[in-house]
DNA sequence: ACTCAATAGTTACCATGATAACCAAAGGAG
DNA sequence: CTCCTTTGGTTATCATGGTAACTATTGAGT
């Protein structure tokens, strides 16, 4: 790429390693694109389908609050917060009162939302072995 | 990862690989969040360094038209409109009309904008290097 | 019991990415 | 030259990430 060129500039850090970093950043974000792409395809997105996932596989329990998901996901809880409202209203999650924190809630799948895991979980895992498979 | 059960339940691809991707786009995510923020503490962000490297680094030229930018860079041009306004209005680029086509314009660096560029870069491979280093 | 910090969730607002649809100028085909 | 497509740029709108600031409840310390 152009930015090489700077680094022996600026005399910090090794050519390599900053192209390898450089070479991972590009790769992922390509890997981004192509899994964003398949899950608008199907009215969900990677937040969604992360959302779902942590709560099918949580062991010992079939819910979780926003709260937990939110301890999982490494995201924002204002994100979490709308993206949890977006599939309420979609259908794939139910929410109850929590019975020990009138604070809080449970979100758990609906038979719909588990159905719809399932179904995307194939595509999910094939996207990501044909891009590596081109991949050096 | 939680994710890494599911693979062979759906008997699609190979679990090392789609270990390995999911590994990449986790660790460039956590660079990318370095690198916003080193940028935003400076009143900068990844895609404005992107344009003022890309003009800066021309051959032959000391400025480009948008749509230029746009080939090079791989971004919608609705964003870098917004983006090289921005730039525009902190000073780091001016806008001169395109004597060859009267619909574009050429954006070159100020002084300020060469200057900035170059106080930035020793920060930016500081922060990719010791990011690298960490990794395993 | 009372006070106060911490926690669960929500709201308002901003940043940065995208698409769709549009205008104006350029440029090729006839 | 005229028509029509392509190209450069812009606008409007949406999606998805963030922080700050708020309410309501919990729970710990006195």
């Amino acid at each position: 790429m152009m930015i090489d060129g700077y680094v022996s500039q600026t005399g910090v850090g090794d050519v390599d390693t900053v192209a390898r970093a450089l070479s991972v950043m590009r790769e992922a974000s390509q890997l981004q694109r192509l899994l964003d792409a398949y899950f608008s395809s199907l009215n969900l997105s990677q937040l969604k389908f992360h959302i779902l996932i942590v709560i099918d596989r949580e062991p010992d329990m079939d819910s979780l609050r926003q709260s937990e998901i939110n301890q999982r996901l490494d995201i924002s809880k204002p994100v979490l917060h709308r993206t949890v409202g977006a599939l309420l209203k979609d259908g794939l999650l139910v929410r109850r009162d929590d019975p020990e924190d009138s604070r809080a809630h449970r979100l758990a799948l609906t038979d719909e939302g588990k159905t719809i895991l399932a179904a995307i979980l194939p595509g999910y895992f094939e996207t990501i072995s044909v891009f590596m498979e081109k991949q050096p």
